[in-house]
DNA sequence: ATGAAAGCGCTAACAT
DNA sequence: ATGTTAGCGCTTTCAT
C-alpha cells in the first residue's frame, strides 16, 4: 500500500495540513526544520502524491483529452492524426499538462458517449477532425465543458481551428491550370468530414473560377485513406479517356493514386499530374516527391491546444481560426504532354 | 456546476447509495420504479459520473500510461512511436481503458521524475523504448507499480517485450552476404538505447559468423532519426573506397542514407545496397522500396498492453517476450556490381 | 428494502 | 505557528 500524507503526519506527530503545506511549499509557511523532516520521512516512506485526489479536490486534472475521429480502427496510425497529436503533446508539455487519448471512439458518436468525455479526468478536450453531425462538440458546448475543434464545423460556442480548404484547393487547381491542364479530376474526401466536403466544394469553385469544365466521371469519393482510395483511383484511371491531372483529397489518397497509375503503366508526372493535400511526412519521401498543398497540421493542433489551456483557465475568447495553406511543388506535376 | 449523485438524491428524497446503485445497476437491488426515476432525474440534471472520484474510491483509473522515450522533442512523430502507440490504443480500447501519455518526458530521467508516474492517474504504465539506465522501470519495480517495458532492458521484476534484434540483424547481413557483398557497413543506433546496442552487437556477430571483415570506418553511430543520421551517412559515403552495402539501425536512417547516396550520385541499389530495420509505413512507399527487417511493432505494443492489463488485474506472470523479425525484400538491395 | 456514514488522499478554510 | 475539519464525488459497509 502506498503511503499518504497521513502516514507522514503520524510519523512526525504533526497534522496533515502541515505535511501538505511542507510538501507543496505553501501557501502556508512551515518552519524550515519541520519542512525538512517532512521531506525526509516522505522520501523514507517512498511517498508520492496521488494526483487523482489532488485533482478531485482542486477540480483540475491538468490533463487535456484528445478525441480521435471515428473513422477506422487504425486512426492513430495516419500521418494526419500523428501530426495533430504531436502538436497537442508539445503544447501540453509546455503548459504542464498530460494528454489523455479517449480510446473508446466507437461510442463518441452518440450523446451518451459524449457524456463520457466530461468525466473529470481531463480539464478540456480536443476534437480531432470530428465527423459531421457528431454530437460531441454540441453536447460539450451545452454543458459548457471546455473544448476546441480541429477541422470540424465552425459552430457557435466552440473554438475551432482549421486550414483554409477552399484556398488550398484553389492554389492546387491554379497550379495545374497554369501548367496547362484542362481536364482535371478530384478524388474527393468523405462527405462525412468537414475537410472532405470543403475540399470538394473548393474544387468545384476553383474549376468554375477558371471556366474549366468538370466531367461527371472525374469527381469520385475516395475517402482519406489508402485503403478507401484504391477503388476510386482504379475507377478514375480506367479507359483511355481520362483526365491529365488529379487533385486528391489528401496525400494518402495521392500516394495510392500514384501506385495505381504506375500499375496501369502510366508515368507520374509525364502521363498524369497529381497533387496531394497535407504535406505529410511521406510527401517528400515518396517517389516521385509529391506536389501537395501543405497545411501546418502540427501547428494548428499546437495552437488549438494552447487555446484550450487558456479556455480552461478562464480567458474565454471565442475564436474560429483559419490557417493558410501553401503549395509545395515537387515532382508529381508537369505540363500535360500533347496527345 | 455539474450535478452529482447527491443532487439526484435530494431531488428524489432518497439516499445517495440508492442513486449510486440505481445508476450502476448493482450490486444492490433497486426497485424498478425507483431506478427509472433516478435515471430520469439524472438525464434531466445532465448528470455525468465523475470518474476521478470513482477512481479514487475504487483505486482503479482504467487508464494505461505511456512513457515516451526521452529522445527528442518530436518523439511522437516517428513511425516507430506511432506504431507502438497505435498497438497500445487498440489493446486499451479492447480492455476498456483509456491511454494517458505522460508528456513531461524531460523529467523521467530522474527517480524524482519517475515518481510522478505512479500517481494514481494510471493503473500501470508502458515504457516505450526507454533509454539505457533510465531509472523509471527500476523505480516502479521497487514500489511494485504495474509496468511493462517495450524494447528496453530485460530486468528482473519487469515484464519486457522486444524484437529479437540479434536475429534481425543476422538475416539482414545474411541476405547481403548471400547476394555476394563482402564489405558491409553499419549505421548504428544510439548507444543509449537497447535496440541500438543490440543491433550493433548483432552486426558484429553476424559478420564474424560469416568470416566477413569489418572495416573500422564502416561502423558509425547514426542515431535513430533522419536528423541524426545525415552526418553519419555523409561520412560513410565520402571517398571512393566505400562499402557496397549498409545495414541501417532503422528505416529512418536508411531513408536518409538513400537520400544522401542519391545526392552523391550513387544509385540504390545498383551502386549501394541498403537494408533498414522496422518496416515502418514508409518502407514500401519510399523509392526504391526499402528492403528491411520487419518487426511487428504494433503487435508487440499490443501484447505488452494486454499483459499490463492482466498485471493490473493481479495475474502476475513475469515474462520476457522476444518477437521474431522477418526480412522483407524490396528494391534497395542487389548483388554488388563487379568493379 | 434503504438510509447513514465511513473513507479513498488531498487541499484549504476555520479554529486555536 | 499549527491542528482540526469539511469537503471534492463516489462506492460500499454497516445499521435499521
Amino acid at each position: 500500500m502506498a503511503s499518504t500524507i497521513k502516514d507522514i503526519a503520524q510519523r512526525l506527530n504533526v497534522s496533515v495540513s502541515t505535511v501538505s503545506y511542507a510538501l507543496n511549499g505553501g501557501p502556508r509557511q512551515v518552519p524550515e526544520r519541520t519542512r525538512r523532516r517532512v521531506l525526509e520521512v516522505a522520501a523514507e516512506l517512498r511517498y508520492r502524491p496521488n494526483r487523482l485526489a489532488r485533482a478531485l479536490q482542486g477540480r483540475r486534472s491538468h490533463v487535456l483529452g484528445i478525441v480521435p475521429t471515428l473513422v477506422a480502427p487504425n486512426v492513430a496510425i495516419g500521418p494526419y492524426f500523428v501530426a495533430g497529436v504531436n502538436g497537442i503533446i508539445e503544447a501540453s508539455e509546455a503548459a504542464g499538462h498530460d494528454v489523455l487519448i479517449y480510446t473508446q471512439h466507437s461510442s463518441f458518436d452518440t450523446e451518451e458517449g459524449a457524456r463520457g468525455l466530461a468525466d473529470g479526468r481531463s480539464d478540456g478536450v480536443i476534437f480531432l477532425a470530428p465527423t459531421i453531425g457528431s454530437p460531441g462538440p454540441a453536447y460539450l458546448r451545452d454543458i459548457e465543458f471546455p473544448h476546441v475543434v480541429i477541422d470540424g464545423d465552425e459552430r457557435e460556442g466552440s473554438l475551432t481551428f482549421k486550414v483554409d480548404n477552399l484556398a488550398g484547393i484553389d492554389i492546387a487547381v491554379g497550379h495545374l491550370a497554369d501548367l496547362g491542364h484542362r481536364r482535371i479530376a478530384h478524388l474527393a474526401g468523405p462527405e462525412t468530414m468537414r475537410d472532405g466536403i470543403e475540399r470538394r466544394e473548393g474544387f468545384f469553385r476553383a474549376m468554375a473560377a477558371r471556366d474549366l469544365p468538370i466531367d461527371a466521371r472525374d469527381v469520385i469519393e475516395a475517402g482519406f485513406e489508402a485503403r478507401t482510395g484504391r477503388g476510386a483511383a482504379i475507377a478514375l484511371l480506367e479507359g483511355d479517356d481520362r483526365p491529365t491531372a488529379v487533385v486528391c483529397a489528401n496525400d494518402e489518397v495521392a500516394h495510392t493514386l500514384v501506385a495505381v497509375a504506375n500499375a496501369r503503366g502510366l508515368r507520374v508526372p509525364e502521363d498524369l499530374s497529381i497533387v496531394g493535400f497535407d504535406d505529410s511526412v511521406f510527401a517528400q519521401l515518396a517517389l516521385p516527391g509529391l506536389t501537395t498543398v501543405a497545411q501546418p497540421t502540427a501547428r494548428i493542433a499546437f495552437e488549438a491546444a494552447e487555446s484550450l489551456v487558456r479556455l480552461v483557465e478562464g480567458s474565454a475568447e471565442e475564436e474560429h481560426r483559419l490557417f493558410t495553406p501553401e503549395l509545395v511543388v515537387r515532382h508529381s506535376t508537369l505540363r500535360p504532354t500533347k496527345a
